[in-house]
DNA sequence: CTGAAAGCGCTTACAG
DNA sequence: CTGAAAGCGCTTACAG
């Protein structure tokens, strides 16, 4: 209380009158010191304030109760809620999160990685199957339990180096939702806004799935009918523009998520185009918002939270139990609203 | 690469044939090291893959190059994106970021404050000035800076114990800027959705502000006109559903935050009523979607990113120049848009 | 049930 | 410019 300097166990020791082994017992396995001795022990430890010091605990035990996370940015409520469900659940089991975004870098993830693993990370959470090279040997040379989320398959070259556990959802599946969807409306004529692909799997295989789900109908979807913009209303924005000045129009638009859908609605609300009647808009995420607003948005809802919160249990189990685990493809499911209706006659 | 064990820095000092003082030396002070030394080093360095372990590091130096934020929730976009602030400047400094949600609960804070401790972080951010009286104590023992944010005062009993720098927002101008705003519209009849006040010293400061300044022009806020409902778009509808039964009932309508300000908004539109001919509506914090929706969300903006890279500046500051830091008081402003207009006549 | 002591992997005065 | 050695604050076999 009145000394300058952090107490440490030797002060708590000294106060109880115990050898500091016998403290760190108290600590970590109570049921193995005298009930009297852990008493005074507890009440000095109060008494002084101390607060054991993690870094001296982690070098003694080689793991520091800590997990790092790189994410493309917490700046999209979709990360924010499945890093949410991650550090909550870690939180329950007595693990910290550190939190890293790269904004879309694959060198920035690369240094991401670099200064967790530094931090001495008991393990480490990606996202998407996209990373560098040097992100790859990073990880592996740190020898330390990795889990790809977001994905449920990564590429096949750096798949034979390195085997790590899925937690994601089947993207491709998702295009298919809302082809099938769009399809069924009686539409003929799509478009699409997608995240930019390139370093983004998930982005790539929704458009692949939604082209694919249309071919299988007979149905082309030309490379200019596909554009890519950044996530973000204006990427929505500016995405529905190119789309709107195609000959023949498109009816029915697929967007690679919720910010680029809303973004497309407004843009489409700002040309005084009617949504649904003219054109409708599927997106992807089923952000909370998007049952909000009117017209309410289709889209193809994800369980990011459970995303999160799967992926904790399943590092905890891995870095406890040492259970080794296995991929999870977690269900999707399509939410229809006020913005899909069938095509203008 | 072939070895089951992460190399450490014997291995790398063997394998350059010099010590591991010398090896440590070419990391953290290089120019201490000869040209070809170094070389050897940084050659065997790569050769192994070899991280440096941030506990032993820590341990030796005393800091762990860690900062821990604590946050009411990353579920909401304006904490994320401060948080974004805060992290990726603080990370261009090789400081990563561990953080934590509360969910607007003391204890969860008390409990993810002594979490973050024990990590030995080297700096601790914390949101608002309300907290229990274990978590005062828990930070002030561990002796390491602490930065309250999002406030510009703290209540008098525990200033007087701990002195701390602040990073935030004037909360009551916020209150005062709406309720300016609104009364020059010619508006007479106010009702407020708040968010929970209770341990909550912005949500408390932003109705004090509000009403403070409507008694200033001479018009009273009853009790009845202020509801406190959770942060979310179900609190922000079920606090106008009360409002709009008041006799009489008010014309405008200033929320705690955005969340709710559009809640409310949704809320009137599945109400029939017309924002803002019949109602007006002003929000707090100009979260993207608010000037992207129709009608465009009256609000008061609040610059959230810049309070995270302020918060990350002073704490680097602090920490490495130990420079003393100063409360910094980050300027908001009322943006105007089409849910506010005059009452009807 | 408890203590003395070694060890975790770094860093850094102190010598040379 | 480089090395031997002590030290950072814990934990945990090993004795007793």
């Amino acid at each position: 209380m009145n000394t300058a300097e952090r107490p440490r166990i030797a002060d708590v020791a000294a106060l109880a009158g115990v050898s500091t082994a016998t403290v760190s017992r108290a600590l970590s396995s109570p049921e193995r010191v005298k009930g009297r001795t852990r008493e005074r022990i507890l009440q000095a430890i109060a008494q002084l304030g101390y607060v054991p010091d993690g870094s001296a605990r982690a070098l003694a035990l080689g793991r520091a109760r800590m997990i790092g996370a790189i994410v493309p940015t917490l700046d999209n409520a979709i990360f924010a809620r499945a890093v949410q469900g991650l550090q909550s659940t870690l939180s329950n089991a007595g693990y910290q999160l550190l939190i890293s975004a790269h904004e879309y870098s694959l060198a920035a993830e690369t240094e991401a990685a670099r200064s967790l693993l530094e931090r001495a990370v008991d393990a480490l959470v990606l996202v998407g199957g996209d990373h560098s090279h040097e992100t790859w040997e990073l990880v592996r040379g740190s020898r330390i339990p990795v889990l790809i989320t977001w994905t449920n398959a990564v590429a096949a070259s750096e798949f034979l180096t390195t085997t790590t556990p899925l937690i994601g959802f089947d993207n491709r599946l998702i295009g298919k939702l809302a082809a099938e969807h769009l399809l069924s409306l009686g539409h003929r004529t799509f478009g699409m806004i997608s995240g930019l692909t390139r370093h983004n799997d998930r982005a790539r295989h929704r458009v692949d799935g939604f082209r694919t789900a249309l071919a299988d109908a007979g149905v082309r979807l030309p490379e200019a009918n596909v554009i890519e913009q950044p996530f973000g209303f204006d990427g929505g924005r500016a995405g529905l523009k190119h789309l709107m000045q195609l000959k023949p129009r498109p009816t029915a638009v697929f967007c690679g998520n919720d910010v680029l859908a809303l973004g497309a609605l407004f843009e489409a609300q700002s040309m005084r185009i009617d949504v649904p009647r003219e054109l409708s808009i599927v997106g992807c995420d089923n952000m909370p918002i998007s049952s909000q607003i009117t017209p309410g948005l289709s889209t193809v809802l994800l369980p990011t939270y459970e995303l999160g919160q799967r992926a904790a249990v399943t590092l905890l189990d891995w870095l406890i139990q040492r259970r080794t685990p296995t991929d999870v493809c977690l269900p999707v499911e399509l939410v229809v609203r006020g913005t899909s209706a069938p095509p203008p006659v």
